[in-house]
DNA sequence: GCGGCAATCCAAAGCGCTTTGAAATGCCGT
DNA sequence: ACGGCATTTCAAAGCGCTTTGGATTGCCGC
C-alpha cells in the first residue's frame, strides 16, 4: 500500500493525502480525517528511502562507534543504550551504530553525513578540544555531546554531569572525616570527565591546604584489574592514603580486592568513595561493605540524550545550550574518620 | 557530486556509469577504467537513499533491542557490538537499532521489514519456539539467531556456543573431584542458553549416578545480587553444595561475596566454576580466588555474526546452517577435590 | 452580478539511483 | 557490399515520496 494506490482509492490527489498526512494546514479537517482513517485502516505507512529521497531526512539518529583490535566498547554503553530505549521506544527513533577505526573516525563522520544517513549526531566520551565535535559542528548536522569538550572556539548543545562538583564534595566529606591523605583512581585523564573529576578532588583539598600529590593519582581505562593495580601500587608504599576516590564501581571492585589481599580492612584501614553511573548488575550497595557514591545515572542521561536530539531534528531546540546535572553523594559504609 | 554530473563531465549516460560503478559486464573495461578514476578522482559516493528506493537494498543490518522501564540491556551486549565492530568496520556495514516495547517487539519488526530499512536481522538470546525466530522466517528477511531455538517446524541459520557441552564437562570435572551435591546458579531459564546449560549439568551428573535436586537449581538474571542471593539461600540450607557451577561472572561475584560472608573459604569450603563471555573489564583470573571458567568469546561471536550477514545480504550464503563452537574449559584455583 | 480573496485541491517536477528495452557500433564471414 | 551477431552504449521509465506553482471552488462585499 503506498501513496498512490491510497490516494486512488480515495480519489484524492497524492498531494492532498500527502499533505493530509502530515498535517499541513492547506487541507481541509474533514478531508483530513477521511484520509488519515483510511490510511489507518490500510495500515498504510510511508516508505522512509522515499521520504527521505525526498525531503533529506532520514528519521534516525547517529553514533560513530570506535572500534579496534584493541579498543573495548565501554559496559557503560549499554546503559546509555537503555536510556535511548526508554525514549526513542515510543517515538519510532532508531539508532544507527557505525562502527569506525578508532584511528580514523572522521572518514567515518563523514560518510555518514555526505551520505544523509542519519539526521543528528551522538557524541560520547569527549576528549578536550574534541575533533568530533568541531567536525559535526562545521559539517552543520545537529548533535549532542554526552560530556563537555573544552578549548573550542564555539558554543555547542551538551549534557554532562558535575563530575567536578560530585568528587569535590566526595573529597571534602573525607578531609572532614579527617583524612589527610587522599588518593584518586581515575579513567582515562585524557577524556574531560576525568579532568573534571581531578579538579573537583584537587579543589576539595586545596581548600584545606592539602595537595593531591602526583603519587597519589592514577588514571586508567576502568577496568576492575586496573583499579586492582593501582590501589596496590598506592597502598604498598609509605604514607599510602587513608582514603581513596575512584571512577568507577568496576575499579573500586578492584581496589576491594587489593585492600583485601593487604589484609586492610575497611573502613578502617581505608575509605573508599566510588562513582556509580548505576548498572543494574552491580550495585554498590552490595559490596562486601557497602559503598560511598557519587551517584548519576546514565541512563537517564540517555533518555534524555534522545529527547533532546529529537527535538533538534524537529526543530524544536536550536541554539548551544548545555546541561549539567547535579550528582548525588550517597553515604554509605565504606568511610569513616581517619585513624 | 552526483550520478548525473558524473555522466555529463564524462559525456556518457547514466546507465553506463552506474553499470561501470557496480561491476556489470556490459560495459568495457577501458570504460570502466574511466569512469572509476573519475568518480574516485571526484570523491563520488552513491546516495545511500536513492539507491535503496531503486533496489530496495539499505546496506544495513537491524537488531531489535527489547526495552521498557523495567527491562535492563544484557552488558553482554557491548561485547557483541564490539565483534560485531571488528567485522563491520571495514566493510560500511551499519548497524541500527530499533527499541521496541519489550512487551510488543513484533510490532517492530514488522515495521522494520515493511520498511526496508534493513537488509537482515540479528536475533540474540533466543527463547524456545521463538517467535521473533518465527516472524523473521515467515516475513523472509534474511537473519542469523545468535543462541539456538529449539521447538521450531524448520531450520535457521545460527551461531551458538556449545552451551550443554561446556556445562557437562565442568560437571564433570567437579565430579571427578568428588563432589556429589552439586548446585547449579543459571541465567534466565527460559532462554535455551540456559536450558542447554542445565541438560549439560544433569546429564554429567547422571553419568556418575548423581542428580541435580531442585533446591540446588536457580535461576536468574545474571547480576551480582542474584547470585549472591541465590548462593546464600543455597549454602545456608542443610546438605550445602560443596561445589557451584553458575552461568556469568556476574553472578560469581556476587557467589564469591557470598560464600567470603558465609566464611566459607575457596576452594577448600566451596568449589565455583563460572562460564565466561571474556569481558574485557572483569576477568576470571583476577577474582581473588582465580576462577575455574568454560570461557567462550562474545566478541568472536560477534564478528561472525556481522561476517555472515554481510554474506547473507550479498547472496554468498544461503540455507540454514547452524554453528556450534566448542567452548573451553580453564581450570584455576577455584575448585579442588570435595572434602 | 461580479471582482477579489481564502480555502482547497491538484498535476507535475523533482530527489538520485537502477534497470529495461532498444539503438548504435564494430567486426565477421560470405 | 551486406546480413548477422556481439559488444557497447543510451534514453526513459520506474522506485514512493514531497513540494512548487497553479487551478478550482466557494463566499464575501459592493
Amino acid at each position: 500500500m503506498n501513496l498512490k494506490q491510497l490516494s486512488l482509492m480515495l480519489e484524492l490527489s497524492q498531494t492532498t493525502v500527502s499533505r493530509a498526512l502530515n498535517g499541513y494546514p492547506e487541507v481541509s479537517e474533514e478531508t483530513r480525517r477521511r484520509v488519515t482513517d483510511a490510511a489507518k485502516r490500510h495500515g498504510y505507512r510511508p516508505n522512509p528511502s522515499a521520504r527521505r529521497l525526498a525531503t533529506g531526512k532520514a528519521g534516525m539518529i547517529g553514533y560513530v562507534m570506535p572500534t579496534g583490535a584493541s579498543v573495548d566498547i565501554d559496559p557503560h554503553f549499554v546503559e546509555f543504550l537503555s536510556g535511548l530505549g526508554d525514549y526513542a521506544r515510543g517515538h519510532e527513533l532508531d539508532l544507527v551504530l557505525s562502527p569506525a577505526d578508532a584511528q580514523d573516525e572522521e572518514t567515518t563522520y563523514r560518510r555518514i553525513v555526505a551520505n544523509k544517513q542519519v539526521d543528528a549526531l551522538y557524541i560520547s566520551a569527549p576528549y578536550n578540544a574534541d575533533k568530533r565535535v568541531a567536525l559535526a559542528h562545521q559539517l552543520g548536522i545537529p548533535f549532542i555531546v554526552h560530556g563537555r569538550s573544552e578549548g573550542l572556539d564555539f558554543d555547542y548543545p551538551f549534557i554532562d554531569i558535575d563530575n567536578e562538583g560530585a568528587f569535590h564534595d566526595a573529597t571534602r566529606l573525607l578531609v572532614q572525616l579527617g583524612h589527610k591523605r587522599v588518593a584518586l583512581i581515575n579513567g582515562d585523564d585524557t577524556q574531560t570527565f576525568a579532568i573534571f573529576r581531578e579538579r573537583g578532588v584537587r579543589r576539595a583539598l586545596a581548600e584545606s591546604g592539602l595537595v593531591l600529590e602526583p603519587k597519589n593519582i592514577r588514571s586508567e581505562i576502568m577496568t576492575e584489574e586496573n583499579g586492582y593495580r593501582a590501589a596496590r601500587r598506592l597502598l604498598e608504599g609509605p604514607e599510602a592514603p587513608t582514603a581513596i576516590v575512584c571512577s568507577s564501581l568496576l575499579m573500586a571492585l578492584g581496589i576491594v580486592r587489593a585492600a583485601r589481599d593487604l589484609n586492610l580492612s575497611m573502613p578502617r584501614d581505608l575509605s573508599l568513595v566510588s562513582h556509580d553511573d548505576v548498572f543494574h548488575w552491580l550495585k554498590p550497595e552490595h559490596f562486601s561493605v557497602p559503598l560511598t557514591t557519587t551517584r548519576s545515572s546514565i541512563r537517564a542521561a540517555g533518555a534524555r540524550v534522545a529527547e533532546r536530539l529529537a527535538a533538534r531534528i524537529s526543530g524544536l531546540e536550536d541554539g548551544a545550550r548545555g546541561e549539567v546535572w547535579p550528582v548525588d553523594l550517597v553515604v554509605r559504609g565504606s568511610i569513616s574518620g581517619a585513624r
